[in-house]
DNA sequence: TATTGTTATACTCTATAACTATA
DNA sequence: TATAGTTATAGAGTATAACAATA
């Protein structure tokens, strides 16, 4: 060996790409809505797909019910969501996102897709294609 | 907006491609060598283009200089690195491999081909020079 | 005055175990 | 017994400021 050079070892490669263009976005819901990385994921599948439990984000977004509960504490003291108790099962809450979640969230998914148009316009049709499809199987293993 | 999906968003896509590729190279020289991933990247570079000052570590690696500091120490205490006195500025330490360093050097970059590789038998020639390709770029912003 | 390197501090992120209340 | 959620704790990653020694 020794041929090797870490500029070209995907799990690097990876790693630089991913924290480059995050610092990017990160900016958006830090700064402007004083929101971890975490809490914008939750609020992002509670925009998406309306009213969840904790368990239900736990198992879409695949992360664990210790950052989904933290997550939603800190989303509830920004008033961003509240909680009602589930008539099927009494151990979860039904999360929903306020009026002002709601707002947050629109403001947060344009953002996002201006910040990946702005990213991807540098890369062909073809290349983003394959970008996608490349990551998208690497993300899954 | 509205219609975006998360796994439709770069970033997110890195992230997670990032995560999960990672975790698999990172119990190499974590559980078989007790190394950080600071620690192997520096260890890195002194295999990779032998004796370099600290100060050279941080702008060939992108890295600052009080990780490579900590990850200097750590790397010496492990036997894995001497330093000397450079005689062109007192300030600094020329940092060296010793063999055990080395031993390990060549055993991670083999292990990390043989990973790069089996990551890599999935996708096409083609679609293996365009994936680096885009990486390369958006690591690069 | 500026640079190399170290130490201190704080915050984010990840991972796990232990606990509660319900099922 | 198992599951949903909470709390506590520790380790790792990132970022910044302050400092000593030397240039």
């Amino acid at each position: 060996m020794g041929d090797i050079d870490l500029r070209a070892f995907t799990p690097y490669l990876l790693a630089m790409a991913a924290e480059t263009t995050s610092l990017g976005f990160q900016s958006t819901y830090k700064a402007q809505h004083g929101m971890l990385r975490t809490e914008w994921r939750v609020l992002f599948h509670l925009g998406q797909y309306g009213p969840l439990t904790a368990k239900t984000i736990c198992d879409r977004a695949r992360l664990h019910k210790t950052k989904v509960s933290r997550a939603v504490a800190a989303l509830e003291a920004k008033r961003f969501l509240t909680r009602s108790e589930d008539p099927q099962d009494r151990r979860s809450d039904v999360l929903e996102l306020t009026a002002s979640g709601q707002k947050v969230f629109r403001a947060l998914t344009e953002e996002a897709a201006r910040f990946d148009a702005a990213l991807m316009e540098r890369f062909s049709a073809e290349e983003r294609r394959i970008l996608r499809q490349c990551l998208t199987r690497l993300a899954q293993l």
